[in-house]
DNA sequence: TAATAATCGAGACGGTACGTCGTGTCTTGTC
DNA sequence: GACAAGACACGACGTACCGTCTCGATTATTA
């Protein structure tokens, strides 16, 4: 699971010694939040076990966010800024598609994946709508501007034809992934990612039919 | 919301006077626990709540099921045996999708929605995987029936290509109707079906290209 | 403990095979309530165990008693009719007292003791005043006519000045006796007794000082 | 019944504005026990009564307290720091014991009354049988000491022969007060009283006879 | 002797209080 | 002044027992 980024900042971290304050305390707190919901998952994380985790009093974790919800979610944002890094097609439209979902089922596998369990968990029609959809949009912009890159890759060589760079196709693959993951409690093995190439998405992108 | 099954099934409870025992119990705990489902959500769902709505004491809760999650599930399931009724298809392969999604997003507007938002938000790849297996086979199962009877029917009379039988395309409607009530909070509208249509799902089926 | 009645009533009731009723079963369940009494105490008494152990239904407690406190009333009457038996002064004052406060402290022990406990942990002032003065009564009356007996053959033979018949000193041992066992738990020992009796019964009682 | 304390102390209390913790905390919580039981007694108390009258949560009641006796044995301990303070003998030693077994009778109208009804109902031979000895000597040793107080000063004038310091009959005044309470749901009337010290304690203990 | 009524055992039920746990607020003393 | 530690008020949890009620089986009474 995700242990690369937790070891390199606890190293910038441990580096400060005595009490720590502001961004410092914060990154702890997302760390400690990452590893309980890792360990026991959205619907058993406790404020308590996180504050003991990051050795940091409740108070601190309430005055920076007003319950369990938001501090994952900001958790999560903070955690994304370390794994969406960027990602270069390489012109084989399949094999590109293939590697990102395997990531992306990586990513679902470690504290991301329970984050975005407890997100989905928690939403509702009547709930705020508006930040529920920043959110979203939030999880779901850089996956759609990958797909769409290496889609535009397929498109220059010729081996995608050019209306498949319509929204829904683009997100297709990202969403029956998450759909995977949500409903079977597992991310999408490498098979499963072959069948929904093989069946669905390549049949429908691919030029010259 | 749906409103229906209760007054029909209450008519029977109420038939029996005195005391509930037994079955009728348990529907009239079903009820409330439904109806204080899609009032408050599966988050905000309390034990408490649906004893008193079902003029129940918590122990016979309790005695049923051991937790919340359990009694939702039946719930739902006691549900489902009133809602997911039989559909036959008309030929019109396009028309029979879309009716039977909007169906299906009708559905989750109820508390069967938040029955699932409740039951997702809770899997882990931890928990118990057979019974998680078992419900959502429990919950797929039905439509893909429905979509495979309207896909046969789309064969019979020359519109859908063979290969559409494969279960990862059968099952692909449905997925994507779930995925946009989780990922969303709300079901898809007509508009959003039909662009799943038109850009996903007929192209995928259509015989003759 | 009193073992004795126990084992010859029951004889007479399973004489009687089949199911029980009217005074067989009232029978069965004063047994049942007063070995539990002895077990676990007054104050950890439950209907339940008491039904279970007379082999009954919690219906037929409540049928004929309306709440725990009334039952063990009654269970404590009948017990009293089988031990408050006759006991003829032999002249010998102090030797006599002795041996009915020997008695008195071999009947707190048992299923009488805790049943007493019981009775004065719920007495308040503002309780039925009446009927607890009855109940008191009832447990008094017999020990003062005992122990009036042995005074008034202590006057007779001239050992017992007449003025100790005065009901506050008749009462005075067994309350002793009583105020023994409900402030330290146990009745009083044979020393303890004597104790009573030299330096307070005695020197009240004399003649001839 | 024992308003002043009350008074007094929540003087104290109301001064330190904001949540109470620690003693202050304890206090509340003594007083609105105290209350209830003195309102509906011992076996009616309910530990959520208490927790609403402090204005505290049950869980402030059962981090001190296991549970509900020794939550009333502090209270009265509490009480009793404030109820049982000096006593200077007279010498004229039967209008000093009348005043005293007065003072204990208003004692025993009150909450302290109910707590040691409630301490009695729940003993047994099989209990803590320490812990029982330790909390009857709290009561008994404060009154002895007055009583023994009292004899003495009726020795030094010569009404009282020496031998009346014997610790049984000591102790025989307020053991006579605690056994007419508890056998009859209310503490022992000035009459009663006069009774006991005309017929039983006064011949004991005075001298030239 | 068979039918009928009463009583029983078993235990489900609605309800109340229990003792525990987690939340979000607040206080204290430390750095 | 921000922080760690944790006490606090609150409220839901899941359990235990109360006193009521229902059911079918057994027993006594009437036909």
């Amino acid at each position: 699971m995700n242990e690369s980024f937790t070891i390199e900042r606890s190293a910038v971290t441990e580096s400060t010694a005595g009490r720590r304050r502001g961004d410092d305390l914060e990154r702890a707190i997302f760390e400690a939040a990452l590893e309980e919901l890792a360990e026991v998952g959205y619907a058993n994380l406790r404020m308590e076990a996180i504050a003991a985790r990051a050795k940091a009093g409740k108070a601190s974790l309430y005055k920076r966010w007003p319950d369990r919800a938001h501090l994952i979610r900001a958790a999560a944002r903070y955690m994304a800024t370390a794994v969406d890094t960027k990602f270069e097609p390489s012109g084989d439209v399949r094999a590109d598609m293939r590697h990102v979902m395997l990531r992306i089922g990586e990513n679902q596998a470690g504290p991301a994946g329970e984050a975005m369990r407890g997100w989905v968990g928690e939403l509702r029609a009547t709930s705020d709508a508006e930040e529920a959809e920043k959110i979203r949009e939030a999880i779901e912009q850089p996956r759609i501007r990958v797909f769409a890159k290496i889609l535009e890759s397929g498109i220059a060589n010729g081996t995608v034809r050019p209306e498949a760079l319509h929204p829904r196709i683009v997100n297709l693959a990202p969403s029956m992934m998450t759909q995977h993951f949500l409903m079977k409690g597992r991310p999408a093995s490498a098979a499963v990612i072959d069948e929904m190439l093989d069946h669905i998405v390549m049949p429908l992108v691919s030029a010259g039919r």
